[in-house]
DNA sequence: TTGTATGCGTTATCAT
DNA sequence: ATGATAACGCATACAA
């Protein structure tokens, strides 16, 4: 119950008026306890009676008339902007303060035509790797006062279009993507538009467009020259989605790396996956099936390597009778004692590079566009 | 370069205006080449040229000028409302396809006085648990027209006021809230102005508000009756911070099941993290440094309970010489043969639950406030 | 069935 | 230094 001796605020703002509340009667108390028939201590129901219907109704009129002065003036004393006497600003600053105004984003960005917003379209939210890379961008984007739409296609080039469509109406200003390998039209017009488009993570080949990615080629060769160097002859090659940039680019790096070491392609141990658990499971179930199955598997992905395990473990098979390395970070790699190495990715660290190309962007800058690659490393497991 | 045999579309929309691509000579082939200077393929860079410039810029004004109507008749065809007659509304429906029109959702929001957006802040976005449970409602809204605006709030209030100050800014419709337990007069204030509040595994005692959260009570007691069933009695519990509900409630939940054992309260087992990794590994160093150390341990979370193991390892204890019971999905607790249980939370179940709600609150549901509960199940591990 | 005109809440241009 | 007012792009009440 509220006892009006616990009052921090001296005024109750009611539809009736102010009150001040240090001399509510107890019978007072009582009454405004009804008003939602919520035991709340007082502090918090004067604010609950304060705010009501406030809060978000009131325009710059309203202030404008309570301040005495024009809307103009409001507006500048919003924006910091023109001239305005000290005196009027902290009057004007007061009554805002008072009457708890907050203004209209919606009605400032037509105005200004300027969303003040950035699109963001991954293939998965709940994937840390990406949420990781968005978190450094929504900070980023928060200081400079520049917000994130999220949209997440599934790796589904339909929700991605949808995705897209809805995005241009809402105006934004930039686009990061990391796509799924469909769309590229759609991707050319949004930056012909004068949208600055980021690709994150994926590429598109024959689109300009700033791009910040690792380097999936060298890190997927050093992956198989270790596996060589460990004296490892049949690799098991598990690929993602040949749609996708970083997928074709870990296979290509693979093959590379066998061929510089003289070692012939064997085509049966090349199985593609589509980079989710189960076909890493099943990829690893065709593996072993093999004649001549693989000593060591690389696996270009967290997810699928993830399958891999459950394989092994479903088919009855040590965790560490096979040696992985996999593409992605995996928790539970510092855990085990199995031959599990992986290629660490940084995704913080592409979140904080975009960010401030974005911010670059944004703040007008016209320069060529630009390729940033990060290098990931290979972290051998510890025996 | 641009071949004019490869072209697939018959014209190219320029400047200029169209200009049929099948009969470009090789020399206007090099000018649009030379356009900007990529080297793409025909198609492509059809399309680059064709979209420059309109997307985005166009308005309702364009549109009913080029069908030569009024801006009335566009908006009706826009919006399917009042009456418009077929042959209009297919030349209408024509031309804006033609031009590639979209129209300004930040316009059309101002004058609805809708946003149709919905704000949802969490304290972690890099947390699969959260991105699942904002996952579904995001799939929910997407198909109701309503888009999400995330804020992460890192477990700050004061990042947490900032994104709730911003988001009324943006007159979100609606907001969903796994809150850090402070900021209780802005949340009450934003529920008061006609905001539809929904909040997510975590409550606030005395806000009454729409809640979907779990049974954390329940599921802790189950834990330790669990733990009990298998005869330990000394049970270390490693709680989350205090200021948040699920922690509160789990604490409780623990220390009920050891009361209705009969089993007393050792302060000294009782411990209280962060909810994160590094605490969970200090809890355990302070658990195994008693004279008398537990033989089993109730963990919070799962980021705590992953601290715990890297604890152990860090101890060079076995992973298997503590029986642990831990809140949360730990991904790789199914490829441990280590004793460790884990209670399974449902994210994509409170997401469709939360989606559910809101589009109907949305609608204008205006009864009584929910409060939805779900039950996590305790998986104990196969031995 | 279609068109005209007004206003949503701001900011910015022009006067004063 | 401050105020009046015209847009921003759209939806809608009202006229025709």
């Amino acid at each position: 119950m509220l006892k009006h001796d616990q009052s921090l605020y001296f005024y109750l703002f009611t539809r009736r008026g102010f009150v001040p509340a240090r001399t509510l009667t107890n019978q007072a108390c009582a009454i405004y306890n009804e008003y939602d028939n919520v035991n709340i201590c007082g502090v918090i129901r004067l604010i609950l009676i304060k705010e009501e219907s406030a809060l978000t109704k009131l325009t710059i009129k309203d202030i404008a008339k309570e301040a005495g002065v024009s809307t103009a003036t409001i507006s500048r004393v919003l924006n910091n902007s023109g001239y305005v006497s000290n005196d009027i600003k902290q009057h004007v600053m007061e009554v805002i303060r008072k009457l708890n105004y907050q203004p209209n984003a919606i009605a400032r960005s037509l105005k200004q035509e300027k969303s003040r917003s950035v699109g963001i379209v991954l293939p998965d939210m709940t994937n840390p790797y990406f949420m990781n890379i968005a978190r450094a961008i929504q900070h980023r984007c928060f200081q400079e006062g520049y917000h994130l739409l999220f949209v997440d296609t599934e790796e589904n080039p339909d929700k991605e279009k949808e995705a897209l469509d809805f995005l241009t109406e809402k105006r934004i200003e930039a686009l990061i993507l990391a796509g799924t390998g469909g769309n590229r039209e759609q991707i050319q017009a949004i930056s012909g538009a004068g949208i600055r488009v980021i690709l994150v993570d994926r590429r598109y080949s024959n689109l300009k467009l700033d791009t910040v990615a690792e380097d999936n080629i060298y890190a997927s060769k050093a992956a198989i020259e270790y596996l060589i160097e460990k004296n490892h002859r049949r690799i098991g090659i598990i690929g993602g989605p040949q749609s996708i940039s970083t997928a074709r680019e870990r296979r290509q790096g693979a093959m590379i790396g066998l061929e510089e070491a003289g070692i012939a392609l064997a085509p049966e141990l090349m199985v593609e996956g589509d980079y989710t658990r189960d076909s890493g499971t099943d990829a690893l179930r065709r593996l072993m099936a093999l004649p001549e199955p693989p000593t060591a598997i690389f696996s270009a992905n967290n997810e699928m390597t993830f399958g891999v395990y459950l394989g092994m473990q479903q088919l009855g098979l040590p965790l560490d009778s096979i040696e992985v390395v996999s593409f992605g970070n995996l928790e539970f790699s510092s855990l085990f004692r199995h031959k599990l190495s992986v290629i660490m990715q940084n995704p913080h660290d592409i979140g904080e590079i975009v960010g401030d190309l974005l911010i670059r962007r944004l703040g007008g800058d016209d320069s060529e566009t630009e390729n940033q690659v990060l290098v990931p490393k290979l972290v051998p497991y510890e025996a």
